[in-house]
RNA sequence: GGGCGAUUAGCUCAGUUGGUUCAGAGCACCUGCCUUACAAGCAGGGGGUCACUAGUUCGAAUCUAGUAUCGCCCACCA
């Protein structure tokens, strides 16, 4: 055998099995007749590195996926990427920008170029670190996006659902982001409470010399303005009937218009009107049939419609107008305001709200089934709390702005013809093909057809992932998707649960007529120390390889996983992770414990020692159990912690020590045997968390040769436990540890030994664990008494009680002091059960199972009392 | 503004049908140990009015109502 370090050292084990693993293609996964267990991954944004919540997202799946392989499924896990078009094109502009050049100036079709040339440099980074964690995905299965496949698959159903009447094209006011200068759908929106300033400005009427005074937080938009708004009811503009109102600055005349949804308590009850650039005036303006003027290019400067600030940025000129507008007498005064504004979720440019052409997925007829399939859980979320919040978004949901004014993504296959007409179609040529059937253009020539510009929301193509991945869409009857689909398992953040969930639910529905996946899994978020989301932009983040390489990948896994429950936030700290590494570090010893025994044929096995393995199958047994029970209800960390429990209590440190030879003794070989199987079950068992230094251990514990792995192997099932063993053992272990403690406080050292002297109660004694006792607590003597013996120390469970004999005499006043904090407690006990025996009620009305419990709760503190105080005496 | 959820030890969380697995776990903390697998460790130990108030009940961390605080989601009040 080798010399095994003393120390655990990940580095040297975790990229030889990882390629080890991959070598022998067991990721690799292709229908048969086992039982599928499939999960997809959330494709992360393929220019982006791996974060914490990536570490956490991607080590849940793993454990999932692992421990469905070992338990005899076919499981698959697909990875991929996203090709996330506003975040990568903003990107690739600002690589370009930093090489000198600017986007305008391209081609379509040079800027696509420098974008896959950028997609193929910085592309799968991430998938690269994810293989440091050990995710088990099925790399052949690679997807991205933007793959042909998937690039065919979004076009074809953009296509049937506009046949099938589900996708228009409408002015609408959209959500415009003027950094990405694209449309944004409202779920990209974040709405973020900003401390700003309500300005109030006056209106004069009119043909008079009278004023109107409006509050707004946005006075640049005045110039827009194209009616003035108050309450019909309002006493105080009643004069204002059929009136008109001058706009400052550039004395345009807009009527007065009276409407309900005014709120009389808002600022002074009157409302100025720009349907270019709110929502609601817009709403206000189509009921009024008023003009609309937008007053704003795409990036958010004014235009010459604003008359004034012509080019300058809508900021800047809320600062010029307050001053230009005090300087005219029109600005009444100002006030410090609290509103919510929206902010584009990948730029954090603040949305102006803005009129365009966009297209739009009708959502009325998807919702229904998607949200049914949840609330009968058919899909089940874990934790169900998220129920609620699906639904309550489901209900609500507005129409999805699906077209982004953006190069990078699908393009929209939309063909616009030289009469005005459109053409839906997969390419060019079929679009000219039908065009000319439809509309007799024999003249048509295929350069004055023209695709539409836009692209598709990254959503639009991510809602079609577990389809997609299997190229159902393309091809429905193919082999794999019929065996993998639906897959198992989700597992995700809640904050794309209607981004992408919801849209995957809808989607597999609308194409499969199916659900999608079984489960969702909804993860919390990473914070730091104090509570804030870990993000880049706050530098708050640790660097997950470098916590793998300081930890570990299994030490970071375990770090992740121990407070993480589903739906919780996870407060992250690097002692995580730090106990991560301790627990690789303590089952590496124990390795180098069993490693170092030598075995002696002709020893007997000792009784201590089959006990001990008696007691540890009942124990595995239960814990496995438990597992299971956990893993049914998705409650990953409970399952570590059990595990890890497991490991280092039961088989650490009860069953090595139980077992354990004395120093440089060998070992007889049944003990050594069942030594070695049980910690090879329980390296199965934590495989899925820790898969690299298991199997490391399993590799070294028996000597096998490599062509076996733990990863493939048959995970342990529960089989039935024997209860008794482990209800003695637990009184074996209080009787261990009081005398333990009787060492502790007399400062004995381990070395010498003890004696214990057992009183003998009415019944047998039970002697099952009386030789481990012996070999834990270091006894040269065990023996049962009939009667008390004086000057010995003493403990006393349930009601027996101990005696621990020492030379130096014991402290008589320490003990009585003892005895009478006992016997106080024991008598409490009994006053608080016997009152509640005495009261009539309970005893008719419990049910007698409890009756009963009350009853021998009594007795037994009768007893113990009865001992206690027999004890006082004799030391008194 | 509407909805949902939470509040249990210093921290992060369990606690299922109201009743002996009911007040628990891990970490942190305290004390003593470099005992030959492990100081990244061992042994022992302390710590909670279950947010508050009232109610239902023989019995409440658990059920009901209210109060307080926190969090999340949704929403077009300038």
């Amino acid at each position: 055998m080798t010399e095994l370090a003393s120390k655990y050292n990940p580095q040297n084990t975790e990229d030889k099995w990882y390629k080890h693993w991959m070598e022998k293609g067991y990721f690799h996964s292709e229908p048969d007749e086992r039982e599928p267990y499939c999960v997809v991954i959330p494709p992360p944004n393929v220019t982006g590195v791996l974060h914490m919540g990536h570490m956490l997202n991607n080590t849940l799946q793993d454990v999932l996926v692992r421990r469905a392989r070992m338990q005899g499924k076919n499981a698959c896990w697909v990875p991929g990427t996203d090709h996330a078009s506003i975040a990568t094109e903003a990107k690739v502009v600002a690589k370009l920008k930093e090489d000198g050049i600017d986007k305008a100036n391209l081609t379509r079709d040079e800027f696509l170029q420098h974008a896959w040339e950028w997609k193929e440099k910085h592309g799968g980074i991430i998938l690269e670190q994810l293989k440091k964690l050990g995710a088990s995905c099925d790399w052949d299965r690679t997807a991205f996006t933007m793959d042909e496949a998937l690039y065919e698959s979004v076009i074809d159903v953009f296509i049937d659902l506009y046949n099938k009447g589900l996708i228009y094209r409408g002015v609408r006011m959209v959500n415009w982001d003027p950094e990405a200068l694209t449309a944004l759908s409202d779920e990209e929106v974040i709405h973020k409470e900003v401390q700003s300033k309500l300005y109030y400005l006056k209106y004069q009427i009119e043909g008079t010399e009278e004023y109107v005074i409006i509050a707004t937080t946005r006075p640049e938009t005045i110039l827009g303005d194209t009616a003035l708004c108050v309450h019909p009811e309002d006493e105080r503009f009643q004069h204002l009937k059929g009136k008109n109102v001058i706009v400052p600055l550039i004395n345009r005349s807009i009527p007065v218009i009276f409407d309900e949804y005014v709120d009389r308590e808002f600022g002074t009850g009157a409302l100025k009107i720009t349907p270019a650039h709110d929502i609601n005036d817009y709403n206000l303006g189509l009921k009024y049939k008023l003009d609309s003027i937008d007053i704003f290019n795409d990036n958010g400067t004014l235009n010459e419609k604003a008359q004034l600030y012509i080019g300058k940025d809508r900021f800047d000129v809320r600062k010029e107008i307050v001053v230009d507008l005090e300087k005219a007498g029109n600005l009444e005064k100002v006030e410090d305001y609290v509103n919510k504004v929206g902010f584009s979720e990948r730029t954090d440019a603040v949305i102006e709200p803005k009129l365009s052409l966009q297209w739009f997925l009708k959502m009325s007829e998807m919702t229904k089934p998607a949200l049914d399939v949840v609330m009968d859980d058919t899909i089940r979320f874990h934790p169900k709390k998220f129920k609620n919040t699906y639904r309550h978004w489901m209900e609500n949901v507005r129409d999805w702005c699906i077209s982004r004014q953006l190069w990078w993504g699908q393009r929209i296959p939309v063909y616009y013809l030289p009469n005005k007409e459109m053409i839906v179609a997969k390419s060019k040529e079929e679009a000219f093909k039908s065009a000319q059937e439809k509309y007799e253009l024999p003249d048509l020539k295929m350069e004055e057809i023209k695709q539409d510009e836009d692209v598709l929301d990254t959503w639009f193509s991510s809602w079609l992932w577990p389809i997609s991945v299997f190229d159902g869409i393309r091809n429905p009857d193919n082999a794999d998707l019929k065996y993998y689909y639906p897959t198992n398992d989700l597992v995700t953040a809640p904050e794309i649960l209607f981004f992408w969930v919801a849209r995957m639910i809808m989607a597999g529905l609308e194409y499969e007529k199916d659900i999608p996946f079984k489960n969702v899994y909804l993860t919390g978020i990473v914070r730091d120390k104090i509570g804030r989301k870990m993000s880049k932009s706050l530098g708050n983040s640790p660097d997950p390889i470098k916590l793998m390489e300081d930890f570990g990948a299994d030490g970071v896994r375990v770090g992740m996983l121990l407070t993480s429950p589903a739906g919780n936030d996870l407060p992250f700290d690097e002692a995580l992770c730090e106990q991560g590494r301790n627990f690789s570090n303590k089952i590496w010893n124990a390795l180098r414990l069993v490693k170092g025994w030598k075995v002696d044929k002709s020893i007997e096995q000792p009784d201590s020692s089959k006990v001990a393995i008696e007691w540890f199958d009942a124990k595995l047994n239960d814990t496995i159990k438990q597992l299971n029970d956990h893993f049914s209800k998705y409650r990953i960390s409970d399952a570590l912690m059990s595990t890890y429990k497991l490991i280092w209590d039961d088989f650490c440190s009860w069953y090595l020590e139980m077992v354990k030879p004395a120093y440089q003794k060998p070992i007889d070989e049944a003990t050594l045997e069942s030594t070695i199987d049980f910690f090879e079950k329980i390296m199965k068992i934590v495989h899925p968390f820790i898969p690299f230094i298991t199997e490391e251990i399993y590799q070294v514990l028996k000597d096998r040769d490599t062509e076996d792995s733990i990863m493939i192997s048959q995970m342990p099932e529960a089989a039935r436990v024997n209860r008794k063993i482990l209800e003695q053992f637990e009184f074996a272990k209080e009787v261990i540890i009081a005398t333990r403690s009787v060492r502790a406080s007399k400062n004995i050292p381990n070395k010498e030994t003890l004696e214990l002297l057992i009183k003998k109660n009415n019944e047998d004694p039970d002697l099952t664990f009386d030789s481990t006792i012996s070999k834990l607590c270091n006894l040269s003597k065990l023996d049962y008494v009939e009667k008390k013996v004086d000057g010995a120390n003493s403990f006393l469970i349930k009601s027996t009680e101990f005696y621990v004999p020492l030379s130096d005499s014991i402290d008589v006043e320490a003990e009585i002091k003892k005895l009478e904090e006992e016997l106080k407690y024991a008598q409490g006990f009994l006053n608080s059960v016997a009152k509640k025996l005495s009261n009539e009620r309970f005893v008719s009305n419990a049910p007698e199972k409890v009756v009963a419990m009350e009853r021998k709760k009594q007795a037994d503190a009768e007893a113990k009392i009865e001992v206690i105080e027999k004890q006082l005496k004799t030391l008194k």
